[in-house]
DNA sequence: TAGGATTTGTACTGAACGGTACATAACCTG
DNA sequence: CAGGTTATGTACCGTTCAGTACAAATCCTA
């Protein structure tokens, strides 16, 4: 028994890759099991209830980063501009430029939604409010910032999934790119 | 013994809609026989190997209809911008206005990926690419025919996972109307 | 209408599932 | 260093899993 003074907050990394590899259902124990180095008896004696609590856990964790290093700089920051630019490089440096999923969006698309529907609804519901408001800051009128800030999100979520598609990590950074510039208010259509 | 003189093209509704609400993971066999309502011999006698090549027909299928409803007409139409404006209502209509979820985005974030990987991709890149030749026949450069194209498919994309946290099919109309919008090569940013 | 080919329901398999029980070992505090 | 708390490994629970076997019912064709 060689007890790794393990922490709840230790595993919590090793869960959330396994979500995100396997979605909620996927994730299986012994998958889990293997992938944070700690028995069935640790992980429950951490998360009593089990497979739903570790998903909770998860979320609970993706919410305060995104919290401390996506919307407070982004409220916060004195030149809106710079808290966005801030937000969009720690996005590409959380999802590892495109090279990993949003464990959020994966559980929106299936039946998981169900059981973390207001956590995943005040994920992005957060975000693009805290964008939203930035881009007022920017200059935007509300409906563009609005609207703006809901494309953003939801063109951050998609570029995932075309890049996971085509396993191209490029895609997503040009995706980014693309998606920053719009944020800057500027016209630059090539028609 | 009933005999439900059944196809195994009748099944396929079904078995699409229980993989979009499930994942592949998450789709059992007994969900499918409650779904399809043919029991574990029928499955199997149409469908040998499993799951796998239940998912497969799926994806055909799926690949079928959007040859069909949207990469023939956005090839074939005399005016490109009719084209794509069939496009959107295809979609539109195929996504029950983001009430229903992208199949092949579902399996494309978690590892189902892998086991489909070639279907995933082609779907995408024959969108992505078709859609592109259309918008160069609209007048866009190669480089902002190409840019737009991801952009409006990854937007697709994320606003069906947009939608869906938010039980919000609102939010998915408007997502297409404004993708639809940066076809036509307008300026229109509101900064 | 006989007889082979399809289609179907049911019973079954072994493996894997999520979760529980519990004894034991390490840790921490007094 | 004693005693309680916190972790940990292992064995086990009942259930569900994907998949198989096969006989019976239906259909189709000649």
């Amino acid at each position: 028994m060689v007890r790794r003074i393990a922490e709840r907050g230790d595993v919590i990394p090793a869960l959330a890759e396994t979500f995100r590899e396997h979605g909620f259902a996927g994730a299986s124990l012994s998958e889990i099991t293997k992938r944070t180095g700690l028995g069935k008896g640790s992980l429950y004696h951490f998360f009593p209830n089990g497979k739903e609590e570790m998903a909770q856990a998860v979320l609970d964790d993706v919410a305060g980063w995104f919290e401390t290093n996506v919307f407070m700089p982004l409220r916060e920051s004195e030149d809106p501009a710079a808290g966005i630019d801030h937000m969009f490089k720690a996005v590409v440096r959380f999802f590892h430029s495109g090279r990993r999923v949003c464990l959020v969006g994966t559980f929106a698309l299936d039946d998981t939604r169900d059981r973390f529907a207001s956590e995943i609804q005040s994920y992005f519901a957060a975000w693009t409010r805290v964008l939203a408001a930035a881009l007022k800051s920017r200059g935007f009128d509300t409906r563009a910032a609005r609207e703006t800030a809901e494309d953003v999100v939801a063109g951050i979520q998609g570029a995932l999934v075309l890049a996971r598609a085509h396993d191209d990590s490029a895609l997503f950074m040009r995706a980014i790119k693309r998606l920053h510039q719009r944020t800057m208010g500027v016209h630059r259509d090539r028609a």
